[in-house]
DNA sequence: TTAGAAAATTCAAACGTTTGCGGTAAATTT
DNA sequence: AAATTTACCGCAAACGTTTGAATTTTCTAA
């Protein structure tokens, strides 16, 4: 079947397709009867406009890339489904490519929203990404770019990302009220920054409000060496009665051992993690936790890409701030 | 930044804008020396063909949509980590719209499609959606539909999705196995129907051929129906000794009630569940469950779409087969 | 009436490609 | 040396839209 382009409209109408084109979006310079024919005539034959077309002429795609490590989880896809919703209200599509955390991936990526000459790209960075050139040459092509959540140090740069060190200073202050004897601080792969930092920040807060309680600090890679680290530290002579797991997966592994060796939670073993939401919604009784949400931080990132696609450049760092959501395990 | 265009290079090296645009494809028409000189510049000048041109000639953009209910869903998930990679692969990308079992959105979301002109589109009905009328003026236009997981009856169209009635067999015969007098089965919204196919299915294979173990049927809508069922039947007269699960939200609700009345898996309730296997494996022991992949399914939907665009129409429904996944519940 | 303004419509170029066809110069054949 | 082939290359139209400027039509006022 043929598209039903202004061309065909304007000759069943006999008018010019400029005449079409301005009645369709209600020009002030089309009269009000010839505005009602071919409207009545685009609606009748189906009429879409064609996108490519629009783009060539205008240099507006109207889509939004987002680049993120994996869109299979929790947090990622939360904030993809709020630009998602933002988008949409704005009239913007999205493009979702995945980087698997490689960096490698992330080039190609970029390249197809080069490519695909999208309006302005929400980025992630890959781990172990050092090279900023290709985000330059976006800026350079006048594509705007939000990072989000991994975002590069430098502050020449727009990025939104959670209050890291906050969210370990409140998980901090839930554990002091618990009153702790020994805690078990669980993080992250300690070469990312992330990790590195909340770390910093706990530590430095226990040491200060809290001198007197034993913290063990440990770095674990996978659910599976959380949940292994926790069943060793656990069955040494010095119990804990605190666990703070940093991410969701670290979370689950500590789950695991927790429901393996029977410890009942939160009376034998206060349990808080920083999270979306998600998981710690799976136990019972619910685990605490300091809340990042994915979603708040989508709407952030939203309204920094629309401020840099209005009023060009706004540099700047955002941070979301981060809530206690009480579960019932500490 | 200037974008650097076909007709810039042939300015730059004295050429006409076909030859630039043959040399660039490796056309036989022209020399070795002239292609060597109009790469080399295209490469150092960074030049990146204009996709919507591309499209507006071709009318071929080379973009597939996606329309799922919802992004941050762990089997939607994995499949479109699937999608992606193959389109990937074949110089794809993919532009993905969730619905949010809203069929209104679902028609939005149609619509861009449409109007982008992707090439083809894959297709999650919301839950729901009876008209299909969009999806026929899709396939009007020569847009190619994989219809995948929520799938319309009628079979004219293309479409993939588990063995919905298989995995709920493959359960029950687990559940014989183990040996199971006292069993509940739980699924979700009766209105959907693969709610129905499975009970169905379940059902008939319990009767036939352990009539005696006695099964009790429920429908349950959320995580926290399921978690309200479970523990009031188990308060009851007669305690199960095994409880079947249709979907993770579900599985969800009753292992949290399992947590809190503190029941020992296997040894007092067997569980079983079908799942994607990310959840089940958040317990210990690892809940035991018929796999129905999202990711598999990802790579069955690709192949589907390619031959569809390659081959012109292939009508056809196919199902993934499931399979038993131990764990340690059952 | 008629000039002049206002309203409505059309012209035509441009966005960056692709591609059938035609053209020219060099190489090959008679 | 003329005729034919071969190897390269350029012309120009087309894809569907937007938009500044020009043009035509209609209205207004003297």
């Amino acid at each position: 079947m043929m598209n039903t382009t202004l061309k065909l409209l304007a000759q069943q109408l006999q008018l010019s397709i400029s005449t079409v084109s301005r009645a369709l979006k209600d020009h002030p310079d089309i009269s009000a009867a010839t505005k009602e024919k071919v409207h009545a005539l685009a609606n009748s034959l189906d009429y879409e406009p064609n996108a490519y077309a629009i783009q060539l002429r205008t240099q507006n795609s109207k889509i939004f890339g987002v680049i993120v490590p994996a869109i299979a989880n929790l947090f990622y896809d939360s904030f993809i489904a709020a630009v998602e919703e933002e988008s949409r209200k704005n009239g913007y599509a999205l493009m979702i490519l995945q980087s698997s955390d490689n960096t490698e991936n992330e080039l190609n990526n970029l390249k197809i929203f080069r490519q695909t000459r999208v309006s302005g790209v929400f980025a992630c960075l890959s781990a172990h990404t050092q090279n900023l050139e290709v985000y330059e040459k976006m800026s350079d092509r006048d594509i705007p770019v939000v990072f989000f959540d991994i975002v590069p140090k430098d502050n020449k740069y727009t990025k939104v990302r959670m209050a890291d060190e906050r969210c370990a200073i409140i998980a901090a202050e839930q554990i002091i009220q618990r009153g702790a004897k020994y805690v078990l601080a669980l993080f992250g792969d300690p070469a990312l920054s992330i990790s590195q930092k909340r770390k910093q920040a706990f530590q430095q807060f226990m040491e200060k409000y809290a001198p007197k309680t034993h913290c063990t600090y440990m770095h674990t890679n996978s659910s599976a060496e959380a949940e292994a680290a926790f069943s060793k530290h656990f069955n040494k002579a010095q119990k804990f009665d605190t666990v703070f797991a940093m991410t969701d997966e670290i979370l689950i592994g500590v789950m695991k051992s927790i429901q393996a060796l029977n410890i009942k939670v939160p009376k034998e073993m206060g349990v808080i993690s920083i999270s979306n939401g998600f998981i710690p919604s799976l136990y019972h009784p619910n685990i605490s936790y300091v809340e990042t949400s994915g979603y708040e931080l989508g709407k952030l990132a939203f309204v920094q890409m629309l401020a840099n696609i209005k009023g060009g450049k706004t540099l700047s760092e955002l941070t979301l701030e981060a809530r206690f959501i009480e579960g019932g395990s500490m």
